[in-house]
DNA sequence: AATCGATGACTGACCAGTCAGTCATATAGC
DNA sequence: GCTATATGACTGACTGGTCAGTCATCGATT
């Protein structure tokens, strides 16, 4: 018999009538230093092995916990790993829509476009959840469509409306309004460059960047 | 739950005695019809499952062989993988090279890159196959090496090249020749919207690829 | 009958998820 | 204040299912 007495009874109280609580780790329902750890860690782990090869072994080494904590906290590895998705993009959900009234003359969207990009993602931590998104989005498609729902379409529609806005000036055509998709084309091109290809051709994400909106935005006043 | 998908990196069974017959099959060491039958069944299953989660038992039952035939063929599942993506690549490498050569009026590029890629790679398996690097890339390094050097590197020379007999014509600025990169931007946003977005908010492709090339060579005479 | 491609039941590693048991802390009782 | 009891967050050995890779055997061909 392993273990010495493994068989007793254990007579939990089993609260007389109430619902067997699910299980929830009771006060810790949200902000823990231990739930955070855990997000922390599974970041770290996802990003480096992918969904389907991380163990929570090594997530749970990694946050200083053990394994049977992590599901106290959530309820199975995919919830882990679409919780700490959601974690991290729920943040800027705000921070699109604060944007949507922001205007700007040709000149300087170069250069927004590309620190913006380059500092709040590229040099971040939200660059590995974009990976993963890219990456595992097609396995969940819940979270495609989160990130669809609350990301992308915000940004899109803000992005419309500020494009719509230089055409309507004459400042360009009113084409890349169509597709906006294609202002997040070169921070593609950076995340996944860099991620495979770096160590071949080390490419300069800003001047790229930077190269590519002023091309892009060099269409000119309608022609 | 609990889907294995380990990526078989244990140790060796360690055979008694010497005998690492390489358990070729043989005869059927290359060009062999269930050889194809299996990459055929193999690039199906990687694309729809992904590299880790893929079941080689259902390679074969797709192949319309048993699992045992597919180590007839190929050493393990690491093997396959790679072995798929080479033999997806190879034909390419000649075709890259032969269009070194190719000049073009700069009214010519945008319809010219928007079918060949929607033609080339779009509408064929190799879209999935540039899916599967990108997804799989970090985890079998030697596989973006291979992409890297067998296409990519090419491919950026022809470009480069391209680009820089326009912009000494006069028809652009150089930039972009510094940057090929930016010329398989809006391919990148294509495939991975079609995978993830499109269900959503459907893409033409095509109308996209159009435009961006047409926003991007608009730049102008050097100004 | 010898060879060899092919087969598929089988083995063993591996890991998500479980749960009996521990222990630090909180509360009740003296 | 001090001990007894209760609580529940936490632990980690264990279970059950999955799947890569093996190999004894089969059947076709020579």
């Amino acid at each position: 018999m392993s273990k010495g007495g493994r068989a007793a009874k254990r007579g939990p109280p089993r609260r007389g009538l109430g619902r067997a609580a699910p299980r929830r780790p009771a006060s810790a329902a949200r902000g823990s230093a231990k739930r955070d750890a855990i997000l922390a860690a599974a970041l770290e782990e996802f990003s480096s092995r992918g969904f389907a090869t991380a163990r929570l072994d090594d997530v749970a080494r990694r946050a200083g916990v053990a394994k049977g904590t992590i599901y106290l906290y959530f309820r199975d590895k995919e919830s882990l790993f679409q919780e700490l998705i959601r974690a991290m993009l729920t943040p800027l959900i705000g921070a699109i829509e604060a944007m949507g009234g922001v205007d700007m003359p040709l000149a300087a969207m170069s250069e927004r476009m590309t620190e913006l990009f380059v500092r709040e993602i590229f040099e971040t931590r939200r660059k590995d959840v974009i990976r993963l998104i890219i990456t595992e989005g097609r396995r969940f498609p819940k979270l495609a469509e989160f990130y669809y729902r609350e990301v992308l379409a915000r940004v899109l529609v803000v992005m419309r409306a500020l494009l719509a806005r230089m055409a309507a000036r004459g400042e360009m055509t009113s084409d890349l309004a169509r597709f906006p998709q294609i202002m997040a084309a070169p921070g593609l091109v950076a995340i996944i460059w860099s991620e495979l290809f770096d160590r071949f051709e080390p490419l300069d994400v800003r001047a790229m960047m930077r190269t590519y909106f002023k091309l892009l935005f060099a269409t000119g006043r309608r022609e």
